[in-house]
DNA sequence: GTTTGACTTAGAGTGCACTCAAACGTCTAC
DNA sequence: GTAGACGTTTGAGTGCACTCTAAGTCAAAC
């Protein structure tokens, strides 16, 4: 059992931002009898997957909708399957434009280091 | 020569959007004699690049300050250079939080779908 | 000649995702 | 037994990047 800021230090999220999490229903961590957070592997683990959907910015209010279908059981699958899916779509995208910024950016510093041989030559 | 709402389509930019960034310095465009905003070539490709740093998560703010660099002349492209440089390595961490999630959840899906075979079979 | 539509401005409003403040409770160490 | 560390709550504040509103100007179309 881990208290909210040894979650906080574990899965690098902070505990201000867990205790958001908590009011927007994205984590339900259990509380002792002085009413005080603890987490557990279950919730470590939970925590490291919406990082990483954070991280590749699925929005809050998606990953909330993915909770609720979580907490509603089996017959939601499909629906959950289906959030995947877009979110993943949506990483492949990014992905292409990133590839193609960074394939820009590449030509632009290699001008730049051209034009400072010139003047360095001067 | 392209008024607003032209450069606005053109770049997929709003002209809301195009007039906060001349607020911001990121862009200057010609005014004709009734105060109207004229945009050039040269504009678009600014708008196009200035785009891409957008798409890739570059701030704002370093957008305004590559675009104050730039403006000061030749004696700042070391500065700009590194700026680039800086954002290009920014995109390549971001490819790899993509990548690494990318394939968690493609394991997640096919998880799901085997749960969902199953579930077809009783 | 008036209506329509695109433009102008300054400044306010929005949505998102945190992030912090204030006031208070409780456990542990000295 | 009190200081300090860590926890709690509600509700407000912040920063970013737009996005919109209101009030007005101006030129072309009907």
């Amino acid at each position: 059992m881990y208290s909210i800021s040894e979650i906080a230090e574990k899965v690098d999220i902070s505990a201000h931002t867990l205790r958001y999490y908590e009011k927007e229903g994205i984590i339900d961590p259990i509380r002792n009898d002085q009413g005080i957070r603890q987490f557990d592997e279950q919730h470590l683990k939970w925590l490291q997957f919406v990082k990483k959907l954070r991280e590749t910015q699925m929005p809050v209010s998606q990953i909330k909708e993915y909770t609720r279908l979580f907490l509603e059981g089996e017959h939601t699958a499909n629906a959950r399957l289906r959030l995947l899916e877009d979110h993943q779509q949506f990483i492949r995208d990014q992905i292409e434009t990133l590839l193609a910024t960074d394939e820009m950016l590449t030509r632009k510093i290699s001008t730049y280091k051209e034009l400072m041989e010139k003047s360095l030559m001067k």
